[in-house]
DNA sequence: CGTTCAGTTGACTAAGGTCAATTCCCGTGG
DNA sequence: CCACGGGAATTGACCTTAGTCAACTGAACG
């Protein structure tokens, strides 16, 4: 695990001095995950937050029989069902590795024990959630205005990290369209 | 202004001590907007965090010349454009009172003040974050995988309200449909 | 009253979904 | 290392849903 990009990951969103960031350190575990396999599956509680050291992660919903792709999370990105992992609530989750994953997780009991002793991570943890807030807004805004076509786009720019390493039947579960469709406008666009 | 309201809105987020409460109510100032009128136009800043005492408020942005309308408060709602209001940056969103409404406004410096006077408060801001988050994530779900049909019957199951108060092409524009086929739609299922 | 804006309705179009048949990879086991 | 099997991607024909353009009705407010 390297600990020096959870380091990076965190400095956007709190300050902390080598004491506070090792007492963080030290309430991590650490897992490895294989290709396919699944960080939590719906029904369970969420007991962790995730930190992608290595690999690729993708959170899902199944509605009506079909998987609906959430978010993708790739080195750096820390992801947890909110809900489930905040009230104790079986989730309707489903986080997932793509690829063979490196991930520290972080219990809620440990997190509680963070904001008491060290309570600027309160601060963290809103603006962790603020964050998650504005990055789900601007997903909500794209979907509800753009075609298929412009949100594939709109993707290819933004983050083209996700069309080189995400296979492109769960790309077009997170962009809202069939898997052929998405096939269609790839050809049509000339990609 | 009802304090009793205020107060109750809070309860959820934040149990206060009177004085807490009241030195949080001391920091807010009221407004009163009639129909129509603008609490924030897309280009300035975001200086407050809006609550809702009476009337019915909307957020919308303006894309390709369209508004999209984000979301409806009715009383005991909060609402800002944190991504403004935190970085004090221009918004991009439109505040407007749909009926003649009653406001409590809370400045940045103010909340600021909350955050260090009374440290409770950074929770407040994390729960109230964390709420958004989960609210936006569900409207996310909804949009991505309903037809228009079966959006309208949701909130028409879940919010009655919003059907009832709101004019339709706020709705329509809610919704993500052109005013003609929710028009449509409302003929078809028989409202 | 009359002007204006919201809502309705009709005819047509276009985007994306559905069903189904191949083809293309790519990981696994022999 | 190669062959095979199964999931992923592509393509075609057709269908459904919502958008577009346009005319008309209705209610609301000055």
């Amino acid at each position: 695990m390297d600990k020096q990009l959870l380091k990076n990951a965190l400095s956007p969103f709190a300050s902390l001095t080598e004491e506070e960031f090792d007492f963080f350190y030290s309430l991590l575990k650490f897992k490895e995950f294989k290709r396919k396999e699944m960080l939590l599956t719906a029904g369970n509680v969420c007991k962790n937050a995730f930190f992608t050291a290595k690999g690729l992660i993708r959170y899902y919903h199944v509605i009506s029989g079909e998987e609906v792709t959430g978010q993708f999370f790739f080195e750096g990105g820390w992801y947890t069902d909110y809900e489930s992992f905040l009230l104790n609530i079986p989730s309707s989750q489903n986080i997932q590795a793509l690829e063979k994953s490196s991930v520290a997780l972080l219990s809620n009991d440990s997190l509680q024990k963070l904001y008491i002793e060290v309570p600027k991570f309160e601060r963290f943890g809103r603006l962790i959630a603020e964050n998650a807030y504005l990055g789900l807004r601007k997903k909500t805004e794209i979907y509800t205005h753009l075609s298929a076509e412009e949100r594939y786009l709109k993707l290819l720019q933004e983050r083209p990290k996700v069309i080189q390493r995400v296979p492109q039947h769960y790309i077009a579960s997170y962009l809202g369209v069939k898997p052929q469709s998405l096939s269609r406008i790839r050809k049509r666009i000339g990609a």
